[in-house]
RNA sequence: GCGCUCGUAGCUCAGCUGGAUAGAGCAUCGGACUUCGAAUCCGGCGGUCGGGUGUUCGAAUCACCCCGGGCGCGCCA
């Protein structure tokens, strides 16, 4: 259930009913649990706007809530709050029906879905993915798995940067300094090689240059030397691209690098002229936005034409726009993308709406990864650390925490368990706070197994499982029906109450971090209950049938989130 | 110079778009394993929310001005 927007509309119900007022109730969940569970705010600005005194408008109120059978009792607090606390049995009601949704765990489906098209990951061609990477992949694709939960359409395109001046520079090197063998078996490695070397040779010698612009044209005619060359690179990076998506277990629906606009590029140009959207300046075709206000004061212009006449990453991108909008139909286009390229976003938007888009169209920004000295994180000789090998890293530490805490698994599942609980930890790091801002990435507090980390939401729920095991349990057989009495049980129960509205949130602001809380929120109540509350040997078949079907609920929502992260779970670890 | 962004407990961070006495984790101190997994739980300590002014019933949150950090700014992506 939503249960914010159920209260939402019973506030807004109460205030026309006793007030004849149309006002947003502005239901919050409290701060603190001695002013209930929940409290209506919005009769303090009515009564600004009537110009009444709030708690006289806020009794009525009260009473008119205090009717309904999910309020046990509705305050008039402080200035003119309304505080309301649930009534047990109500809420035991909702979650026994969440409890029979198999499908969806009561979480329901936004009433209009969209069709929203998610931009994110975008390696390079020829190069490894490094921690760059890292976080446009998992906070892409959790967003995607938290809007296609709320009920959403969602494509998941990988915009490859597998196009563009490096490859005339790559093909030449090639022909130059190339090795075939290097190339089959490290494709990656041989390709870095080489491009590092050409780069050096054009920089000395200015022919070369020219034979890397020459060979790009080549490319960009339609050569079909080049060209083969040219997919033998994109082919071979692909496979060691999947090696790293694999075990990160992302997919995606589409893989439309720059390369597939490159047709549609002239024609872009020529249509934003043609609409008066850009024009020449210095040679080159930009578009200026003296008339957005937002924009006005940067000078900087988007360039979709170079004076020499090569096209540029801006002209892909809307090349890129018009073809979510022509071929996908698209209601939303989405990109996750570093903060850094706000601007560039900015104007691309802009552009969009100069071109009528509807398309609602957002830049989902992250901040940087960070090592412990504040600074962009690297290797301790200053170079970029690679996606791979920082996933090494994480599952050989994962399996030595592991090993040094003597924990209950058995030496050949250490492997798949130390695969999930590191790059869990990973994931979880980067996804639990709020991306805007940079995050400063720590070994030991990731694979601590303490606190707000992977561990600790994956041990929370192979303990519930380890219940179910040591009672021979289905807990697929678990019905209840809910009876909350004791603290602990309420307070659990309250808390899984809200997954919906958290769900729904979340991928409303594209947030992922507000389902990393909460869950960690539910870990530590079912923590607290399993302390507080036997389970399989509590005092009365009732009590034990509630308590069995609480950690059933427990468990689905935690492994649904766990999933909605990205992170895997694990029975036994 | 212009623009964006951040500043909350010793450290790492939340704070639901204006609500009540600002919350977590880590660290630290003190308790709890003969009962379902102690990778756990219970409790204590810890704050002029960078500073100031304003908007109003009410500000960490909104506006403006300072201070301090990070980042971006014509033909790279």
């Amino acid at each position: 259930m939503r249960l914010e927007r159920f209260l939402d509309e019973l506030g807004s119900a109460a205030l026309r009913d006793a007030l004849g007022a149309e006002a947003p109730a502005v239901v919050r969940a409290t701060a603190d649990a001695k002013h209930g569970d929940f409290q209506l705010n919005g009769v303090l600005p009515l009564a600004k706007q009537l110009k009444k005194a709030p708690r006289d408008l806020a009794t009525p109120v009260a009473a008119a809530l205090g009717k309904s059978e999910a309020i046990e009792k509705a305050e008039v607090a402080g200035p003119g709050f309304v505080n309301l606390t649930l009534r047990p049995e109500w809420l035991a009601a909702r979650l026994d029906e969440d409890l029979r949704d198999v499908a969806r765990d009561g979480v329901p489906a936004v009433e209009r879905a969209q069709r929203i098209v998610v931009d994110f990951s975008s390696p390079n061609i020829a190069k490894q993915m490094h921690v760059g990477h890292l976080r446009s992949t998992i906070i892409g694709a959790s967003i995607i798995a938290l809007l296609r939960y709320a009920g959403h359409e969602v494509i998941g395109d990988n915009h490859l940067g597998d196009w563009g001046t490096q490859f005339g520079m790559l093909i030449a090197g090639m022909r130059h300094f190339g090795s075939e063998d290097a190339l089959a078996t490290d494709a990656i490695g041989e390709l870095e090689r080489i491009y590092r070397l050409a780069s050096e040779r054009g920089k000395a010698d200015p022919k070369f240059g020219d034979e890397a612009r020459a060979e790009l044209a080549k490319l960009q005619s339609g050569d079909p030397e080049s060209r083969a060359m040219w997919e033998r690179f994109v082919a071979t990076t692909r496979v060691a691209l999947d090696a790293v998506y694999a075990r990160l277990g992302v997919t995606f629906e589409e893989w439309l690098g720059e390369s597939a606009y490159d047709a549609m590029l002239p024609g872009v140009v020529a249509m934003l002229l043609e609409k008066g959207i850009a024009r020449e300046d210095d040679g080159a075709i930009c578009v200026f936005f003296d008339d957005v206000p937002e924009l006005a004061k940067v000078e900087t212009p988007f360039i979709v034409r170079k004076r020499d006449g090569a096209f540029m990453y801006p002209t892909t991108d809307v090349a890129t726009l018009v073809y979510r909008r022509d071929h996908f139909h698209a209601d939303r286009s989405i990109y996750v993308v570093d903060v850094r390229q706000g601007l560039h976003f900015k104007q691309l938007f802009a552009v969009g709406r100069k071109l009528g888009m509807t398309m609602r169209l957002e830049h989902i920004g992250f901040g940087t990864v960070l090592g412990d000295d504040g600074k962009p994180l690297k290797t301790r000789d200053g170079k970029v650390i690679t996606l791979a090998s920082l996933l090494d890293e994480a599952e050989a530490r994962a399996a030595t925490r592991i090993r040094e805490e003597g924990l209950e698994v058995p030496e050949e599942e250490i492997l798949s368990v130390s695969r999930a609980v590191g790059i869990g930890a990973v994931k979880y790091a980067d996804l639990r706070q709020n991306r805007l801002s940079d995050y400063q990435f720590d070994w030991d507090k990731m694979i601590s197994f303490k606190g707000n980390a992977g561990p600790y939401l994956q041990y929370a729920y192979a303990r519930v499982g380890s219940i179910f095991r040591k009672g021979a349990l289905d807990p697929a057989t678990a019905s209840g029906p809910l009876l909350l009495v004791a603290p602990e049980e309420l307070a659990l129960a309250k808390q899984l109450a809200r997954f919906g509205d958290v769900v729904h949130d979340a991928a409303e602001s594209c947030e992922p971090h507000r389902v990393c809380d909460h869950l960690f929120s539910i870990a530590r109540l079912f923590s607290s209950f399993y302390e507080a509350c036997p389970v399989l040997k509590a005092d009365d078949a009732g009590t034990r049938a509630s308590r069995i079907a609480l950690c059933w609920l427990t468990q689905r929502q935690l492994g649904r989130g766990l999933a909605l992260l990205g992170l895997s779970t694990i029975d036994k670890m």
